[in-house]
DNA sequence: CGGATGGTTGATAGTCATCAAGATGGGTGG
DNA sequence: CCACCCATCTTGATGACTATCAACCATCCG
């Protein structure tokens, strides 16, 4: 076990614009997010980059690689960032043997899933408002998870990237921003975000507004 | 064994819109397709359907709900059809034992995880046009997976459930399929497709022609 | 200081949703 | 067997939302 814990804390530091692993390369790990956060994006053939996921401390990259052993895409650091490489194999190894870290796997790939189709509704249904709206109310409640302030927040990640990520070009998102902050829905300074009406923000997009943690 | 496969294997008939399992309900089994076709969707707030996956034959309904043990969707028939429920405590023991279960469950789970990826991509930044043709191609080929036709197949779904699913309207949907026939890409006879062309398809949908099979 | 990167704001146009109406088709009952 | 009806699909006209193009502003960093 000491070897196992060795190979697993190890953490590793990175860069902003730091690479995980690129699209193509071969699954050997996963990667947990210790400080920092992450994007994960295709190319598609005209170059264009696709972001599908950003990640916080605490949560877990490359899961979308099991399947064909082989990322399907590139992982990179938003800012200064370290993480956990944990190995695959002693994932598969230790799982048969603790019983419990099965059924935390399987729960794991399982809440991706849950939270992609939650993510597959906002970009095939709702407004541009609806999208920031959604997007701010979920990056609230996986701050208030790390028991950090889910008011007052910062984006680790561009406007471009939010833009990218929502299916929206950047001068919406910009101006949304600015919409809601005219109806003092937030107060927005740069990456700085503070959600100043929570309840008004929920209507805007159009969620529950149930504390989902 | 024999009981597990006893209690695997039974196979349950279902006629179009009978309901494998409600949104909210506890989550026990996964379901596995045997013949038919299902469509899986969660109700927003104003009552709308909002179409997440359909399931063909020789897939898996239910990975969604392993996390919260609770299913997010609702699961229907599309046409008469008939599965296999498979009570995942069972899983869960087998894959224990079973090392090859759990292989195949954990690349069950990251295809899904990767699919849904794909789709994100489909509805943030492609046109009405590239979302039909994407749509197509991939029924294609989870047809020629099947050693089914993948040029003449049969859409098991209405054109109303296509349009959610890809969010759009269904005005849009028949527009383009219209659109598709007049260029000579497509055939379409109500439920009956027949892709013609599938060189200028790929093209149509920006995608890579490659057999992704 | 000056260039570069990222962000904001304004004007215009395109894609697709919406509204409205007509066509098709499958199923049922006379 | 045919007629009718309801659901589904198609087609057309209009408008809304948001992308795009263009310019300007801010911030950072060498």
């Amino acid at each position: 076990m000491d070897t196992v814990d060795a190979e697993i804390k190890r953490a590793k530091p990175l860069k902003k614009n730091g690479q995980i692993f690129g699209t193509g390369e071969t699954f050997k790990s996963l990667y947990a997010v210790r400080s920092g956060a992450f994007k994960t994006y295709s190319i598609d053939e005209s170059g264009e980059e696709h972001i599908v996921g950003f990640f916080l401390p605490g949560e877990l990259i490359g899961l979308d690689a099991i399947d064909t052993q082989s990322h399907p895409t590139t992982a990179k650091a938003l800012e200064e960032s370290t993480l956990c490489e944990i190995p695959f194999d002693q994932v598969e190894r230790l799982s048969t043997k603790i019983h419990n870290l099965q059924a935390h796997m399987y729960r794991l790939l399982s809440r991706e899933i849950r939270e992609d189709q939650e993510l597959q509704m906002l970009l095939g249904k709702k407004t541009a408002e609806e999208r920031i709206g959604t997007f701010l109310l979920n990056l609230s409640n996986r701050c208030k998870q790390r028991k950090l302030s889910a008011t007052l927040f910062r984006l680790p990640m561009a406007r471009t990237d939010i833009a990218n990520y929502l299916g929206l070009a950047v001068e919406t998102v910009s101006r949304i921003f600015t919409r809601l902050q005219s109806q003092n829905i937030l107060a927005v300074d740069g990456k700085e975000v503070e959600i100043l009406d929570h309840h008004q923000l929920c209507i805007v997009a159009h969620n529950d507004c149930v504390n989902e943690g």
